[in-house]
DNA sequence: ATGAAAGCGCTAACAT
DNA sequence: ATGTTAGCGCTTTCAT
């Protein structure tokens, strides 16, 4: 049996706008009227069609997100601090999954523009910036996460890719190390060129001479940190360190190394780009560098559901961007015995 | 400027009803007219209103996922898997984090119900089996993913738990192992259950007997493993093996021996249930019991789908459960030393 | 304090 | 092949 407001209303004895009053706990119903109304609604079972209530109040009370990659932990994390953030605002969030695919993630953003959501967290491929360009010129809330795009402005909430690379070099070259390997993610992502970036000013500063034999681009997946390593190591003379770009690489990193039957870090140091719970478990616990993954989350939420609601943010309301910081955290696979 | 079907129509000369075919590549709209009304849509970026459309049609083509935890791999595979099988069949999926919490699952449900999704897959807490009930009575089209709930006929696709956990345990005893502990999940949960039920019986058959001082119940969380790890490892007469009923508590199982400064297997030997891609990598790789997370989802997924397009499933369309099996994978950890 | 009625943007039956 | 129109279930003015 359908049982809509006009049904409640009919039962109840008062009109629709009644029961659409008290619904939404709207002021100056006698209470008399609210307690009746109430009553038919719990003995209906009744539940509002949100899909009418947001047409006619053109508003969802959704927010979109599309992450690049549901898998990695790194993505749970932020999945999860935006739901937090959404649900104690009142908010439901769709979560798409878009596979750092530019042509999942146009669709996406079609699907969700379509179903008139709030606003959109997106984490970048980087492409389809005409299209993105198109949905900010007509008003449609968006926080971009962890990455940029060339060409849009637009709010972002990032982490500080390159002091977080930089840190993480630096504190191979304290160490001792000299012949340093990278394996960079993307180049056409902020992520993967800061990282770079990071890398090499942390070289250069220690009078270290770039070498591009040493720099090797993957695409910030496990299989590619497996390739990529045994390349690094069948060099003939074999870097001393690996500085990896992120975690899926160094988990493909790790499982090279084990097989090619050497010791981290005796034979090979490593430091990672982002943490893992289990990469402190390993026979060399994993120096690593922690992105501060929940806050990434939880700050576009709030920055968004701001944007949202119209309040001013920043100086004369432009795009703002918010950089948050990584930490280092040192562990015995940067330990140079041979210093 | 706000562009609705009506734009688009005057815009194009015609109707509304002859864009609305065309939106819907509905036959018999004369080709000339057909790429009019494109160019049109084209030109002004029309994106129709999936919630008018929804309202309407009385059809969301949106499915809604509540798990447990989104932050374990566990779930963010079947999340995966399920959005996948989604996106093939022209669905969209609005994801929950029910955070193994009646309170969230109840208010998800509702949440979920009121955004009229045509379905619902759902990781039940076991608890809220009077509203869920009522849900289905009401042609709400549902599936049960990996754990069932008393009292409630549905249809479910699980896990075969007490077969799972019978291969770990037999395993454990074929290698030697006598005095084996286990560290389930919640009991009231038929994973809890399904898994001591399968450790029970491996002993039963080799003629062990129960011995409850070794059976500890965790609630499925890194916290407990390390907890209840504590508690069996400070036994006076330490149990040779531990039999950990997932992977999260696995984790902080593996944590305390290594605080403990025991080794893995020559101090206790480990088996855990559920597998996951690093528990390969440490220095004694952790024999697991390995769960098909996206099949589970990717079944439930389907299943829902042919309930929603009213497809018959299985004889007279009653409630089918469908159990996946496990697969046991022996690495290191359990290489009873001693023996 | 409450009700009547218009309308959110679409689709689908019916008419032409 | 195309148009007219009612209505999906709500909210919100405007009356009373």
């Amino acid at each position: 049996m359908k049982v809509d407001i006009r049904t409640v209303a009919d039962k109840a004895g008062v009109s629709t706008a009644t029961v659409s009053r008290v619904l939404r706990d709207y002021p100056g119903v006698k209470e008399k009227t609210r307690k009746k109304v109430l009553k038919v609604i719990t003995d209906l079972n009744y539940e509002v069609n949100a899909v009418a209530r947001s047409l006619r109040q053109r508003k969802t009370y959704t927010i979109g997100i599309i992450v690049g990659n549901v898998l990695s932990q790194f993505y749970s994390i932020i999945a999860k601090s935006v739901e937090d953030v959404a649900q104690k605002n009142g908010y439901n969030m769709i979560l798409c999954n878009g596979d750092d695919d530019p042509q999942k993630e146009l669709k996406y953003l079609k699907v969700l523009k379509s179903n008139r959501v709030d606003g959109i967290i997106l984490t970048p491929t980087g492409k389809n910036a005409d299209y993105i360009n198109q949905l900010i010129n007509t008003d449609t809330k968006m926080v971009l996460l962890d990455r940029l795009i060339d060409g849009v402005e637009c709010d972002a909430v990032l982490v500080d890719n390159e002091t977080g690379a930089y840190k993480a070099v630096k504190h191979l070259i304290d160490q001792g190390y000299r012949k340093i390997a990278i394996i960079t993610g993307y180049l056409d992502r902020t992520t993967g060129r800061g990282r770079l970036n990071g890398y090499l000013r942390a070289l250069n500063e220690a009078g270290i001479p770039r070498d591009d034999t040493l720099i090797k681009v993957g695409n910030f997946k496990k299989r590619s940190g497996i390739e990529l390593t045994k390349e690094i190591l069948q060099m003939e003379n074999r870097p001393e360190a690996i500085f990896v770009s992120n975690i899926d690489m160094t988990l493909g990193t790790i499982i090279t190394i084990k097989e090619m039957g050497l010791k981290i870090p005796e034979d090979i140091g490593i430091v990672s780009f982002d943490d893992s719970e289990w990469a402190m478990l390993l026979d060399h616990p994993i120096t690593a560098i922690s992105q501060p993954a929940y806050s990434l989350g939880s700050t576009s939420a709030e920055m968004l559901i701001k944007r949202i609601n119209g309040e001013q943010i920043g100086l004369n309301n432009k795009p703002i961007v918010i950089t948050l910081n990584t930490e280092l955290i040192i562990r015995s696979s940067t330990k140079n015995v041979k210093k």
